[in-house]
DNA sequence: TCGTAATTGATACTCAGTCTCAATACAGCT
DNA sequence: AGCTGTATTGAGACTGAGTATCAATTACGA
């Protein structure tokens, strides 16, 4: 798992200072496994320590996302970006609607079949996405909400 | 090809009113194979015919997406939801990143694809997403751009 | 033609995300 | 430990997509 004394470590390895507001929102984000938004990480920082900033929280998401600390993840119909923690690798997400969990899928075709689709139509690939949206077992088990 | 004939008879037909701005908007819309976005749609409405507002642009959106004429494309990177004419039934999108022209997938793997993950992890799937970006190529062929 | 309910446009509003800039504080050096 | 240069920060103004409101308009069935 990636944890935050990991994220902290990638940080300054890169030459990124290690402050304060980027050890409180790197905690708060280390571990998790739903996928979470700016606000969500605005409103925990709020109550964690009062003085982060909101311009820091997105700048701070920005960064660890091009360090591959996190990635985007797109949710049909949410009009904001929402962030899960990156396991590993490229890969791809199933997304419950009800709680927000993310399972990564891994080692999957994915791929390969994103290619054989790109020769078919002649196109020089730069970068795909996919992801799955559903109801995790957990959810389907649960009482069926109202 | 979906004709602006054939989806003001879809409005039409499921008691929809066929008003001047959805005929103007229908019109704009029919035919594209590039995608768009509301403002591209709301610059070229304010050309053709002034007199249709912002809200109805959406509203007129939101109404052709819920009857299955259009269909969202989510572009990494870019801000505003974008729109593609819907073909058919559901399928998958390459989208070229220089000049927007929506290739469709269609008789593809992906679902089966996605009914075999979603089986692994006993997720019950309520839907599916993949899009696929990179270069045309007409693009590729094309100059390169500065 | 008329009545009514759907639709529209203007406009105010919300809210995510960006930008700016002066103030702050990390980290390397002595 | 103290200094210094520069990356980073917070406050708050700003942008721009999308939504809500509401009175005025208009399609369309009777």
């Amino acid at each position: 798992m990636l944890t935050s004394r990991r994220m902290v470590q990638a940080l300054s390895q890169r030459g990124y200072r290690v402050t304060g507001p980027r050890r409180t929102l790197v905690g708060l984000i280390a571990g998790r496994s739903v996928r979470f938004t700016a606000a969500d990480l605005e409103q925990d920082a709020a109550r964690a320590a009062p003085a982060v900033g909101r311009a820091t929280v997105f700048r701070t998401l920005e960064l660890l996302l091009s360090l591959g600390l996190v990635e985007r993840v797109h949710a049909e119909g949410e009009r904001h970006d929402a962030y899960v923690v990156a396991e590993g690798s490229h890969h791809h997400h199933l997304v419950c609607s009800r709680c927000g969990v993310v399972t990564e899928v891994t080692g999957c075709m994915v791929d390969e079949l994103v290619s054989s689709l790109a020769r078919a139509a002649d196109f020089q690939v730069e970068g795909h996405w996919m992801e799955i949206a559903g109801v995790c077992r957990g959810c389907r088990e649960a009482v069926p909400v109202e």
